[in-house]
DNA sequence: AACTCATGCGAAT
DNA sequence: TTCGCCTGAGTTT
C-alpha cells in the first residue's frame, strides 16, 4: 500500500504502459473533470516517483500530480473498460510507445490529483528530502537535518522534508532492524548510524517495488508465529502491539506520536 | 452483511 | 486541531 515503493511501482507501470503514446483522460467522477481536459489527448513523456508522489509529464509541459493520501488506489485492465466502478476521479486509456496493447487504468480516492505547470513541479520537488529510490538522492540532505535536530528519529522519518517516502511501516521496521529506539533524538545519531539506516531504506524499499509489498523480516526470524492470520504482512513491531517481539518476545509496545501508530520492541530497540 | 481501522496529507476550522 | 477523502483488508455479527 501506499508508501514510496507503491509510487515507484505505479510510475514504472505506467512508464511501460503509457510513455511515448497518446494517453485519453477523463474523470468519470467530475471531480477531476477540468484537469482531464487539459492533458486530454497529449502524449505521455515520462511518469516518475518522488516520495509518495506520482508525477505524469507530458508533451504540452504539463505534469498531472497524483499523491494516494491513505487510501487512494489504481487499478489497471486491458482495453475496452468496463464502465467506471465506484468514485473513479481519473481514467487513462492509451497504448504507450509499441502502440500495440490498449490499456485503460483508473484512479480512486487520492489526497491529491491536479495538473501543475513546470514551476509548481518544482515547489513540489523542492520540499521533499532525499528519496531512498531515486538514483539522484543525496542521503547527507537528511542527515544534515536529523543530526541538528531535538525531535525523534521517529518523527524524523516521517517528515517527507527529511526523507520522501517512508511511512509508518517502514518507519517502524527500519528501526526495529537496527535496534534503534523510535524515541532517539536526532542530534544523537551517528553519521555511521544514519549510514546504516539509509542503506538499510534503500535495500528494502528496493524490494518493496520489487515484489509489490513492504518485505523486511528475515526469513529466520520468521517462524512460529500462530497468532498471525494468513493475509496479515510480516512484521517485527508494526501492528503487533501486545504480541511478543520475534527476537526476544517481549511485548510489542504501543504509541500514538503526532497523531500516527508506533510500535517498537522495549527491549531490542532500547532509550 | 456490517463494522472497524488504516501504510497520508491537505483543507477547513 | 479536526475533518475529508470514500477504498480495501481484516474482523465481528
Amino acid at each position: 500500500m501506499p508508501e514510496g515503493h507503491t509510487l515507484h511501482r505505479l510510475a514504472k507501470l505506467h512508464q511501460q504502459r503509457f510513455a511515448g503514446g497518446v494517453v485519453r483522460v477523463s474523470s468519470p467522477q467530475g471531480r477531476f473533470a477540468d484537469g482531464a481536459a487539459l492533458v486530454d489527448g497529449a502524449t505521455l513523456t515520462k511518469a516518475e516517483a518522488w516520495g509518495k508522489h506520482l508525477l505524469h509529464h507530458y508533451d504540452s509541459g504539463l505534469v498531472v500530480h497524483v499523491h494516494l493520501g491513505l487510501y487512494g488506489t489504481f487499478t489497471e485492465s486491458p482495453a475496452p473498460l468496463s464502465d467506471p466502478v465506484g468514485q473513479v476521479r481519473m481514467r487513462m486509456i492509451g497504448a504507450g510507445k509499441s502502440a500495440t496493447t490498449l490499456y485503460g487504468t483508473d484512479l480512486r480516492g487520492p489526497t491529491a490529483c491536479e495538473v501543475l505547470h513546470g514551476p509548481e513541479v518544482d515547489v513540489l520537488t523542492a520540499r521533499l528530502g532525499p528519496d531512498p529510490l531515486r538514483r539522484d538522492a543525496d542521503p547527507d540532505r537528511a542527515a544534515q537535518r536529523i543530526r541538528r535536530s531535538n525531535r525523534s528519529i521517529a518523527a524524523l522519518l516521517m517528515d517527507q522534508s527529511v526523507v520522501a517516502g517512508v511511512g509508518n511501516v517502514y518507519r517502524a521496521e527500519v528501526l526495529f532492524r537496527h535496534g534503534m529506539s523510535p524515541q532517539r533524538p536526532g542530534r544523537a545519531i551517528t553519521a555511521g548510524e544514519w549510514e546504516a539506516l539509509w542503506a538499510d531504506l534503500v535495500a528494502l524499499m528496493k524490494v518493496g517495488v520489487r515484489r509489490g509489498a513492504i518485505v523486511v523480516v528475515r526469513p529466520e526470524h520468521d517462524r512460529g508465529a500462530p497468532s498471525y492470520a494468513a493475509g496479515k504482512p510480516r512484521t517485527y513491531v508494526y501492528r503487533r502491539a501486545g504480541e511478543p517481539c520475534r527476537i526476544c518476545g517481549t511485548t510489542v509496545a504501543h504509541a500514538v506520536l503526532e497523531g500516527r501508530n508506533l510500535f517498537w520492541c522495549p527491549t531490542c530497540q532500547p532509550d
